[in-house]
DNA sequence: TACTTAACCTAGTAAAATAGTCAACTAATA
DNA sequence: TATTAGTTGACTATTTTACTAGGTTAAGTA
């Protein structure tokens, strides 16, 4: 079992998504400055996210990712494994099998570790970190720091939208 | 976070201290012919779990590990720690300042998953282990399957002391 | 005393995974 | 048509894992 920067960054990137997107798509651009993640490897995550049905890409001008279902339906379960992170924590994978095609000694264990975990993240969704005062804390400090980066951008974006 | 094959086979070795050692003290030949790990590995693992004061080394013919303490007040948790897996699920290492010295967006999440994780293996000991109905089977098997490489010598042995 | 046993120690290593980079291509917009 | 931003594939430095090989040291046994 292992849980890397591939599953933090994933969780990470999808709660700026769906603290932006409540108008228009987020580029990764954007999510990369604001969370300093390679934008490269974001792209990667997405492709992966996009393929489990998690968000869909716009592209083009003004395009950008946006959430698929509603905030309080995504759970970050769901958000790990769709980057192909093992929650799992046997070394058979729940096959029983890892000495010589019989259970070993700890089996059940590791078993019982994953399920407690998978339960635990599955029960907390994109929405439940969005209402957490810590977040939004951070979520705006993020926004001031880079807002010279982000925010110029946007802004023309937007004075060209009213025109 | 991680969880791997080290982690597993040193709670899995000291399941079979916990089971073999009641009389004498086991050799790390015995569990590893048991459990099907390689010796040399398992020395490095019993090394730190040594320096951790979980298991006490007797050398010469006859010696073998023995456990420090009672079964029931040793945790999944210690065992886990001892040959040094990371339990905690934080980029930063609870220091909190993964994002130019600050807590990223998620910091509190990962936090919160880490202790919940602990503290389920901490409040699971050897001895609850050991009290389960599948770990006697697994271990019966594993005497069954390992009786022509250990029992040949352990009986040599017997019938030696008994001489 | 010589021999065996088994703990104890150190260094090295093949394979895998991580966390990226780089470059090209496609679709939408202005 | 130029620009934007998603999409894709290949490639890479670094780290970790799960070992192996080879020794030394301490304690019993013949
Ligand atoms: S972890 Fe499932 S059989 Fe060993
Ligand atoms: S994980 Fe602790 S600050 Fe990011």
């Amino acid at each position: 079992m292992r849980l890397t920067s591939k599953g933090r960054y994933a969780v990470t990137a999808m709660l700026d998504l769906a603290f932006h997107s409540q108008l228009k798509p987020v580029t990764l651009i954007d999510i990369a400055a604001r969370q300093t993640i390679s934008l490269s490897y974001l792209e990667q995550l997405f492709a992966r996210l996009r393929r489990a049905n998690l968000v869909k890409g716009v592209r083009g001008p003004g395009g950008g990712y946006s959430l698929c279902s509603n905030a309080c339906d995504i759970s970050i379960a769901e958000i790990v494994a769709a980057v192909g992170e093992r929650i799992d924590a046997t070394k058979c994978g729940g096959e029983a099998n890892c000495q010589k095609h019989h259970a070993c000694l700890t089996h059940d264990l590791w078993m019982d570790l994953g399920d407690h975990i998978k339960s635990y993240l599955q029960q907390i969704t994109l929405a439940d970190l969005l209402a957490k005062g810590r977040v939004q804390e951070v979520a705006e400090r993020q926004n001031q720091e880079a807002r010279q980066v982000i925010e110029i951008r946007n802004h023309a974006d937007l004075m060209n939208d009213i025109k």
